[in-house]
DNA sequence: CAAGTCAGTGAACGATCGTTTGGTGACTGG
DNA sequence: CCAGTCACCAAACGATCGTTCACTGACTTG
């Protein structure tokens, strides 16, 4: 075992498939839909030809997962951050924080936010990088109660409405690409959890 | 000007224009997305040739038009079906019944409430019969009002929380195709319907 | 330097799509 | 019966798609 495929282990190789990932994204960006996002066009976006991407993805719904995959990453640990920039008592400033960061999110990249969220995996019970999302949201919920804010519905149901009416709000903007109701956007999470505080 | 086009004005040919427009509903029901709404399709579908289509509608995008303007009224009579089958003076029922019968009709009919709610027209100020169905929805909420029954937030507002939590929730079951959780939409419903009210 | 490995490629295959065209057959009014 | 109209269709066109395959050229190893 002197040294097994020392050229090339994870080198530039996997430079390649990153590149054509962030191709892939920035297409997927310009497009607004998953409707172009099409092998031919992430080659010619990458500037390679369309057979190489089969070198870094086995086919097509390879490379949109791996895509759907980076989203939630960065999705993430944007409300993630989001969340860490507040002062740690201020549990409902938290909240509203991490919802803030999700609808700037989709709005910032609604091409990506529709791929991620029109191609969830059917998993029984239900799994995957978005319940990941709502379990950080019944948490936020869930130190607001411990904090001795009243909440009108256990964490658990606040954390799904205002997730559920969130996504809603977001959905119907992108469904009419009118972007001048987005500012209106965060009073409206902003609202939603007023909603289900006392 | 004895009978300028005695042959069919409208009496076959409006009956197989309407044919193909049950064909296309049939199809989208059945592949629950637009993705295999196909002008070739939708022709198998009816049992005729693709080209026959053209006889009826301009194109692809006249076809799906008129599918969609044929949803809308279906949807917004069910609506006011179901509030018409309320007792007057119970305002509040009549609100549930309203949007417990456009989930219905989400929940049954998921392809064709995709397709109207992607597909909305840009337009400024917005217009559309989405927003007559809002409309509808606000109007229940202001007879609450005058019922006596008290909102937390404005009618207009009430009315919107509760349309966009709906959407949002419909919306989150369509993508994962899990028809497992239908029940509880209806109950997530009442539950927004709830929350602004006091 | 010779042999071998492998990322990357040009070209093609088969499928599907929206749409157009020219013709055919059934039915019409005269 | 004749001429005309019109719904309908088979066939084709051009475009785009995902994917495969034989090949090439640069690089590594010995």
């Amino acid at each position: 075992m002197t040294s097994q495929r020392v050229r090339n282990p994870w080198g530039q190789g996997e430079r390649l498939r990153l590149e054509i990932l962030d191709s892939a994204a920035r297409l997927l960006s310009e497009l607004g839909g998953e409707q172009g996002l099409t092998i031919r066009g992430v080659a010619r976006a990458a500037g390679i030809a369309p057979a190489s991407i089969y070198q870094h993805f086995a086919d097509k719904a390879a490379l949109v997962k791996g895509l759907i995959e980076f989203d939630y990453q960065q999705l993430s640990t944007a409300m993630a951050e989001a969340d860490g920039q507040c002062p740690a008592d201020a549990v409902l400033d938290r909240v509203k924080a991490q919802m803030r960061a999700y609808c700037l999110f989709a709005m910032a990249h609604p091409g990506h936010y529709r791929l991620m969220l029109n191609n969830r995996p059917v998993t029984t019970p239900p799994s995957g990088p978005l319940v990941d999302i709502v379990k950080m949201l019944i948490d936020a919920f869930e130190r607001c109660e411990r904090a001795g804010v009243r909440l009108r519905v256990p964490a658990r149901r606040a954390a799904i409405i205002v997730f559920v009416g969130a996504h809603g709000r977001v959905a119907l903007l992108h469904a009419s690409e009118n972007t001048a109701q987005e500012p209106s956007i965060l009073d409206f999470v902003d609202e939603l959890v007023w909603l289900v505080t006392e």
